[in-house]
DNA sequence: GAATAATGATACGTATAATGTATCATATAA
DNA sequence: TTATATGATACATTATACGTATCATTATTC
């Protein structure tokens, strides 16, 4: 299950695609048109400008922008920022040594194998791709 | 990420699949072999009792066998009675009323794309299949 | 029929994390 | 110089995952 902040970011990500140019979109709005918390998106875009998936401008007039190319940020990207025990499907294919099992053990082979079509398929998704559907949002 | 619970569900029950005839096996010596902690184990196998997973046998000897062919049992069955959310990929997916959005909106239908995906998987692995794993458990 | 070994049912405790809020500092445009 | 924006943290509140504990009931075996 995604969280409230992955499904956020991957939404504020989406909604900067969106936009034209250098133009920059203000925090402010961006949670106003998105139905994002606005004090939880602020918290959010840190981290989200710290691992350089957004750049700010400060002062009047600023706001945030993508760092990158939409076609560079998958939502794997996201949430793996956000939330990386979202997309593991097991505690022990995040942390080995949480399990005294086998490493070779039929559950954890068979449950790793669909997290790598599940990533596969995360990673094939880019904000690129979601900016392209025409908007009913 | 799988709940230990749901974890342990799966390993309980594939144990269980591994019995030939109408043999039962002790919760006791279920725990034992599987490495789940007794007491959480008793709690679990009540709820994979009371939804068909499993019969008991009460009593000196007895213990726990399917109630059902190990073919019948996917891997989402017992997830979905574990922890449903774990299978779901986004609160909006479990609870409509969750989001203000439209129901159309890019990001829940790319996310539901993607869910019904990983479920297809997951409802194609069952417990035949896993015990058919030459095992290394 | 008493002792033993098994399950049935439920209640309790704790630590972690998800979600959201609040505060103060800093930068920039008009 | 004022207003509007972001930078950086700290705080509060539930919810829940995980594990443990307790008492009752059933059946086998000696």
């Amino acid at each position: 299950m995604l969280t409230r902040e992955a499904d956020y970011a991957i939404r504020a990500l989406l909604r900067l695609a969106q936009l034209e140019g250098d133009r920059v979109l203000s925090t402010t709005r961006l949670a106003e048109e998105m139905l994002i918390p606005y004090r939880f998106l602020r918290r959010l875009t840190l981290k989200l400008e710290e691992h350089g998936f957004v750049e700010s401008a400060r002062g009047k007039h600023g706001g945030l922008r993508l760092a990158r190319p939409a076609e560079a940020i998958s939502l794997l990207d996201v949430i793996q920022l956000m939330h990386p025990e979202s997309v593991a499907f097991n505690q022990c294919l995040v942390d080995e040594a949480s399990c005294a099992r086998s490493p070779e053990c039929t559950v954890r082979r068979t449950i790793a194998d669909i997290q790598a079509e599940v990533h596969h398929q995360l990673a094939g998704v880019t904000m690129a791709t979601l900016a392209a559907v025409p908007k009913e949002e």
